[in-house]
DNA sequence: TATATCAACTTGTTTAAACAAGTTTTATTG
DNA sequence: CAATAAAACTTGTTTAAACAAGTTGATATA
């Protein structure tokens, strides 16, 4: 449950949104409307609807309004685009999902490693390489770098269940953002191996680097997925 | 240039950033600094910063101060991941870009159009299908459908130069805010006839609705990238 | 010395007020 | 009746102030 105010409020007009009590293309009642209803100031309410507005669910007018711009997305496919793990976007998706564990090791990054993930050369790290399915299916296929003095204790036995829960409830690690780039590249021989590619060649390859509360990148996880269980989601704003 | 004063402070901070100026790993000034720097009060400097944590350069601590996460990204590569044209992009890059029509038609919308683009069944469209070249390689098949009565008067020699230029700049219309997706599929017919694949058999394709600044989703693109030369970039933060 | 406490920082949330700027409605004027 | 002007809305920006809450370092205490 949220404590700031403005999360209350913005989570209760997300919700009038998707369940349809404003309608697209309708206008949201306007911002005097809205502070008595929630006894709120204005900038407490302005800063809800600035919540919704990066979401893609309401667009502001100057002089006009807040209209509604939210249309339901289809939930049949399985969509990424959230910072959530595997297994809570299984849950979300009423599927369930397992995990099982191909590789666990320590390395020390050399420059291959360094390039690729943006850790320092010489930097110790866990080495995790897991593939995830879906009621069974294979559908990523994930390799993870861990720096050693955040994850530490880090083994192959906590990776069998959670890492995330490792990191965030035993370690005490808070995670705060993540820098993700998608590209697709063709098939190599372990993704054929292990992802039922059928006749696919390529792979939607989702780059990630995780920053904790620090500031410090401890993980960089290169997800590579069926493409055709993939879905990535995102709303743009057009700069002035 | 930005009229809003948080943009220029916006501006400024991000330029000192990208420039060095304020490292990886380091705290900027405090808050009251800044304040006393930029002459400005402590809510228009907190919307500067709010506005470099969304794009994943700095991250603020309660009780610490506000780390700078930036890591410059690698330019060499071409990249997707703002609401900007083609031609844009291409600038920014360095490159040329030329575009060629293959198709444009008007059509009116039916059920299979609906499913896929949003638009209402029998809404009146324009259809067009361009191919989109770099440094006279082929990158990108367009195909875009947008409302007549939005993008009313739209010719196939309109599109020849720029689409977009005719519906801000001679139209008058604003456009806001963009829905994506990203998939990957498999290529058609067309693509191959097209795209230049070789070996690969998929492509990165993008499928956005753009609205204007009536709330109207008046343009429903999807764009089959050649997967080479496909980049796109996100930046997360973690739910509380 | 080690520990606990407090003071002085940091960012996070909320309220209030004033003015700017864009849109719509109403009233006025010709 | 039509055009214009004014008023009454709307959201956008900025300032100021107060308190909450988290982190740090100095101080006092045992």
């Amino acid at each position: 449950m949220p404590k700031a105010k403005y999360e209350q409020i913005y989570k209760i007009l997300k919700n009038k949104i998707e369940t349809g009590e404003y309608k697209p293309q309708e206008f949201l009642p306007s911002e005097n409307t809205l502070i008595i209803e929630f006894s709120c100031s204005r900038n407490t309410l302005r800063r809800a609807i600035s919540e919704l507005v990066k979401i893609g669910y309401v667009q502001t007018m100057q002089g006009k309004g807040v209209c509604c711009i939210f249309q339901p997305t289809d939930k049949a496919t399985f969509t990424l685009g959230t910072i959530e793990s595997f297994a809570e976007s299984a849950k979300r998706n009423g599927l369930i999902g397992t995990s099982e564990i191909i590789k666990f090791c320590e390395c020390i990054a050399d420059k291959k490693i360094s390039d690729l993930t943006g850790f320092k050369v010489g930097e110790p790290l866990y080495y995790l390489q897991r593939l995830h399915l879906m009621n069974d299916m294979p559908m990523i296929l994930n390799h993870s770098y861990f720096r050693q003095d955040i994850a530490k204790g880090l083994t192959c036995e906590i990776a069998q269940n959670s890492v995330y829960n490792y990191l965030e409830n035993i370690l005490g690690i808070n995670i705060v953002s993540s820098k993700r780039t998608v590209t697709v590249e063709y098939m190599t021989e372990l993704d054929k191996k292990y992802l039922d590619l059928g006749e696919y060649n390529c792979l939607a390859v989702v780059s990630s680097q995780t920053f904790n509360s620090d500031g410090i990148m401890f993980e960089y996880t290169e997800s590579r997925h069926h493409p055709r269980y993939f879905r990535f989601q995102d709303n743009a704003i057009r700069k002035k």
